[in-house]
DNA sequence: ATCTATCGTTCCAAAAATGGAACCCTAATT
DNA sequence: AATTAGGGTTCCATTTTTGGAACGATAGAT
């Protein structure tokens, strides 16, 4: 434990005034009062118990211990330019490394053709995609940007920006359908389903038709469940279930005839996908680059797959 | 030209507070209030524009940069302990280097036979002698302590410690005395003189007879003018003339009949013997230990040769 | 689900640092 | 020898920083 903690101040000044060989000089390379330049010198030597340079009325003369202590205090400086120019530099253009976070799906059908065109454009980001479905907390894991899909956006200490709508519909395969003609959401209660894990433990769809605005909720017990869409989707094309996705994962699949929508006239509730960053202020020219590429061009991507 | 300078301490206290993890558990280590770290932790994040850390309830985390910003925060406070070493070390006990500076005459008769005395008392301690009998500046030439013997202690910037009279008197051979029988300092016009250095250019002797008071200044011009005591002293015993030196430096001649006293009712002016230092303040050990030891062991040392 | 301990931040009166002017001192110049 | 220019220091009203208390927020415990 330290009784007085040393203004290291008092070192790069001291480092500085060395260099100059007076203290009118540093002061006015400094650009502070020689005053002040003159009362933190003495406050240093009285501090370090030690006379570090003799006064003259025609400047300074470094004591030996002044010398010896002056080396250190010029690697003190160096190491103090080095850390500010860490921090400088990445300010300077988009630039270091982006930590971004991302569900599998969104990922395997926007990401992965939208980033070679961010680092295209941006040669000197860097960028680390973390694909998980579980949900991650930006500030333990570092993440800078976090991409996520819910049922509305959740109040935090972080920043959102809303993307798209992400609706679900229900998808099955037509033997399935030649199995069980669904015509109501009340049929679904006879045939097998698939589903995303929900770690909440609520299997159930809440319907609202379009036109009458009547819900209707309906619990299920799906045969198959997992986080990851492509197979629930190969799963689905297999005649393996019912399964409630976003269009933007079967398109190709229905416009196949793989699948099929069921129900069109209900609607699930609707997802909203949105990114999320920890803070406004001090955002990195790369985060922020990447943010605004996101925030324009995800909601505008053809799916296609 | 900097318009801001940065504070340092700041990067100081980041160092400290990354390591704790969290800003109250720093504040506790550091001993200050938590609200001022808080604080200064902000502005280090404004003034580099840059988040270094995020916040939650539980503690800190670094980011990215906080933690490439960190690395040289940590060679900054290694910088600043070496430095601090480089200053507490020589205070702990005697140690380091010393200068000292010393007439010719004084290091011949008195310091060669002290000085190996002290250095073995004070093993951690290196002693560099400046030998000179030209002026020294303590401040330009980096000299800790010089001796002296002037008229009288000039009154400067310097500390001076007065240590013993050192008084001339004039010696002449039996020779010389047999050729010119000096009886009066009158006598001394009609012989060869011998003389130390003056820059000044005055070469005369300002006698006071030690019982009437009564003063006499006799001019001469020297046969030999030299800095160097002991080629006077020689010279005088070869009986090339009169010369005022101090009696330790020929107290031996006399004593083995080579010299003789001239006048001794008749005193020359009282030089005194003393040593300067740059200031009392932040003396080191080391010095203080010299200056100790030579104020008592010089003017009780036997002048035997 | 509620409570609690502990974190970081904010507030504002008190304490400390600041800086322009005046000052003293001495080396270099006249 | 007297003068001057240029250096470091001191003074004190002003500005800035400080730090104990109150606050708000949240992860972990009950």
């Amino acid at each position: 434990m330290r009784s007085k903690l040393p203004d290291l101040t008092n070192y790069y000044l001291f480092a500085k005034v060395a260099q100059s060989g007076s203290i009118s000089a540093a002061a006015k390379q400094l650009g502070m009062p020689k005053s002040t330049l003159s009362r933190r010198l003495t406050e240093l030597e009285e501090e370090q118990g030690v006379r570090l340079m003799h006064r003259s009325t025609r400047g300074l003369k470094l004591t030996d211990i002044g010398h010896a202590f002056l080396l250190h205090c010029e690697s003190l400086v160096s190491a103090a330019e080095a850390a500010q120019q860490t921090t400088q530099v990445v300010q300077e253009y988009p630039r270091g490394d982006i930590k971004l976070s991302s569900p599998y799906a969104i990922s395997q059908t926007m990401l992965k053709r939208l980033l070679p065109e961010f680092l295209e454009r941006y040669p000197d980001v860097r960028i680390q995609l973390v694909v998980t479905n579980t949900p991650v907390n930006l500030i333990d894991d570092g993440i800078d940007i976090a991409l996520r899909v819910r049922p509305e956006i959740e109040s935090s200490s972080l920043i959102a920006r809303p993307l798209m709508d992400a609706p679900s519909r229900l998808y099955a395969s037509p033997s399935l359908l030649a199995q069980f003609g669904i015509e109501h959401p009340l049929d679904l209660t006879a045939c097998p389903h698939l589903s995303l894990h929900y770690s909440s433990g609520r299997y159930r769809y809440e319907f609202k038709h379009q036109e009458t605005a009547e819900t209707l909720s309906i619990s299920y017990r799906a045969r198959l469940i997992t986080d990851d869409m492509m197979v629930l989707k190969e799963a689905a094309i297999a005649g393996q279930g019912v399964v409630a996705l976003p269009p933007y994962i079967v398109d190709d699949a229905v416009n196949n005839g793989l699948l099929q929508t069921i129900l069109p006239q209900w609607q699930l509730p609707m997802g909203i996908m949105h990114l999320v960053y920890p803070h406004r202020r001090g955002l990195l020219p790369a985060v922020r680059v990447l943010i605004d590429f996101l925030v324009e061009r995800l909601p505008q991507l053809d799916p296609e797959v």
